[in-house]
RNA sequence: AGCCGAGUCGUCUAAUGGUAGGACAGUGGAUUCUGGUUCCAUACGUGAGGGUUCGACUCCUUCCUCGGCUGCCA
């Protein structure tokens, strides 16, 4: 494919090409995206999931999607199926490879007795408490436990009636013997189980210990004839470990790879800041629309293909980075250019009566659906004598370069007719509560024969067969672009925009609206990108908006 | 402080000893039945010093800055 040679060479690509020259794994090429079923999917997710499947698809290759489930305390079924739905959504196929890490838990249980028997692992008894005073500080070395060197006959008792429950949590703990003196403090003796005794959401009350996350990734990875093994940066320091368990059992060996994770402005990417804000209300829910969350960007009206654009589009390398959201909102609007359906949606109407057109007439005016996709078609549009404009379309005294509607200024109605203001009516406040216009019936569809100009155009919506809606606007979540590094003394959470959200109810939307499905991709024209919610019901519609519209006009006043 | 890692336009990212390029953001203009789209133009960068070389973003060296690491989380 053509299409292919323009893909950006970055390091890890490089690895694989180098790889697959020197017949590494026999050229094979088979990745995983392992997440941690405790909580939901963000757009850093994706740039992992983008790139574990991207390179499996790119080398024919395959990609697992597999659940790290070694820690039931935090995980649970609602996020597994969240992250199932998430992952299809994004385009992506792992076929009949959907792994556990709990599928593997007695293979664990097997290496973590040939390495009590080789010597390399034992069980300590001492406190949480006294490990963490063992382990030393970043420049000084540990102490070694005083249980260190127990028998392994004595090691393989306890380890043993550690797994059948004898022992209550914090108890023991079995760790690798390596050395309490490395530099690299992951390398201390690190814990490989821990007692814990929590129903875990698939093998149940079967398991009191539970491996860690050093011990059992790699054993994951090898199980499954992983080839590259890629996680980010902060895992960098763990690899000795993760080489470490793999050799000493004799277990193929994949390799990992580390790459710098996605941040983006104007929003955080933990995931247990998203729990916060899910948590403490401050959103409405892991798919609010103003969640980084797959979920949210789903129902905000993100198209997975802007996504997927996104994460190419950023790179991979391994210097911590934050890429601006207006990258991510460009691949938005490119992708929803091409595939919106262009409807009219007037979001603060203003009424208008046309007072030379004809009483109880209705015309159908026709519409373009698509201007970027000419198979899209055209739809009829009712037009009557009476319609909403935008109230921002309408000033009494505009500024010289004002395109729009105001008093003896003439603009085209869209698919419509050039009209011609003569009047505005007040309420005793001096608020425009109306507005008398003329129109011109040689303007049918909104053009003249006598190549007259109009400069401004205006989408409006016959006020008898408007629909009703309610309208949510959504800005970014945070006021400011590093919302990570919060303010002395304060939490990330003083940083929320307290406008994130703005509802409009009382807009007047086109009626072609009521029959669209939610998730729609809309644009509310001259506005931005819309979507039907889910909230919708039959005598209520809701739209969140995707993303506006650029708006030169807007940057123009602004600079005022 | 110890270990590991990273420093290229405002933000991402290419160039691996041979013209510092692209994207986003910015600015100016053209086109337009969306102040959208599209098109054209334009400004902006190799953390610092020293060295090697005809030639250094690239190699060597000293320094500086930033990030990660002291869970029985992942």
């Amino acid at each position: 494919m053509p299409d292919e040679e323009k893909k950006p060479v970055h390091f890890i690509k490089s690895i694989i090409l180098e790889d697959i020259a020197n017949n590494k794994n026999d050229a094979r090429v088979h990745t995983r995206f392992p997440p941690e079923p405790n909580g939901y999917l963000h757009i850093g997710h994706a740039k992992s999931i983008c790139l574990n499947f991207g390179l499996a698809q790119e080398f024919n290759g395959k990609c697992n999607l597999r659940f790290d489930d070694t820690n039931p305390s935090k995980e649970d079924q609602e996020y597994v199926d969240s992250i199932i739905e998430d992952v299809k959504w994004l385009g992506f196929d792992w076929e009949d490879r959907l792994f556990f890490a709990s599928d593997y838990f007695q293979q664990f249980y097997e290496y973590a007795i040939q390495l009590i028997k080789a010597g390399l692992a034992y069980v300590d008894s001492l406190n949480a408490d006294e490990i963490r005073q063992h382990r030393g500080t970043l420049t000084e070395p540990g102490k070694e436990s005083p249980y260190r060197n127990r028998s392994v006959e004595e090691n393989l008792d306890l380890f043993e009636r550690m797994k059948n429950g004898e022992f209550e949590e914090g108890a023991h703990l079995l760790r690798a013997k390596i050395d309490m003196a490395s530099p690299n403090i992951n390398m201390r003796d690190p814990a490989m189980y821990r007692i814990v005794k929590a129903s875990h959401h698939r093998t149940g009350n079967k398991w009191c210990i539970y491996p860690m996350y050093d011990f059992a990734h790699g054993y994951e990875d090898s199980i499954e004839g992983i080839t590259h093994s890629i996680c980010t940066l902060e895992f960098e320091d763990h690899r000795p470990l993760y080489d470490w368990f793999i050799e000493k059992v004799g277990a193929y060996h994949p390799q990992q790879i580390e790459f710098a994770r996605l941040n983006l402005t104007y929003t955080v990417m933990s995931k247990r800041k998203l729990k916060r804000l899910v948590e403490e209300k401050f959103v409405c829910g892991w798919d609010d629309p103003r969640m980084p969350t797959i979920a949210g960007l789903r129902r905000r009206g993100y198209t997975p293909e802007s996504i997927r654009n996104f994460c190419e589009m950023i790179g991979v390398g391994k210097s911590e980075s934050t890429i601006d959201i207006a990258m991510l909102e460009h691949c938005l609007r490119e992708d929803l250019n091409k595939r919106a359906l262009r409807v009219m949606a007037v979001l603060r109407p203003l009424k208008v009566t046309i007072t030379n057109y004809p009483e109880g007439q209705v015309e159908m005016m026709e519409a373009v659906n698509n201007p970027e996709d000419e198979s899209a078609g055209t739809r009829q549009i009712p037009f009557s004598r009476v319609i909403y404009i935008e109230q921002d379309d309408f000033m009494e005294n505009p500024p010289k370069n004002f395109f729009r509607l105001s008093p003896g200024s003439e603009i085209r109605l869209k698919h419509g007719y050039y009209i011609t203001c003569t009047s505005a009516v007040k309420d005793s406040d001096g608020n425009v509560v109306e507005l008398l216009c003329t129109y011109d019936p040689e303007t049918r569809g909104g053009w003249s024969e006598d190549g007259r100009k109009v400069k401004g155009t205006s989408h409006w919506v016959s006020a008898q067969h408007a629909i009703d809606a309610e309208v949510r606007l959504y800005d970014h979540l945070f006021t400011t672009p590093t919302p990570d590094v919060a303010p002395e003394g304060k939490d990330f959470t003083a940083l929320l925009n307290p406008d994130s959200l703005e509802v409009l109810t009382g807009c007047k939307v086109e009626p072609v609206l009521a029959d669209l499905p939610v998730g729609a991709y809309l644009q509310f024209l001259r506005q931005g990108y819309f979507t039907k919610d889910r909230d919708s019901v039959a005598g209520k519609l809701v739209f969140n908006r995707t993303v506006s519209l650029k708006d030169t006009w807007a940057k123009v006043q602004n600079k005022g």
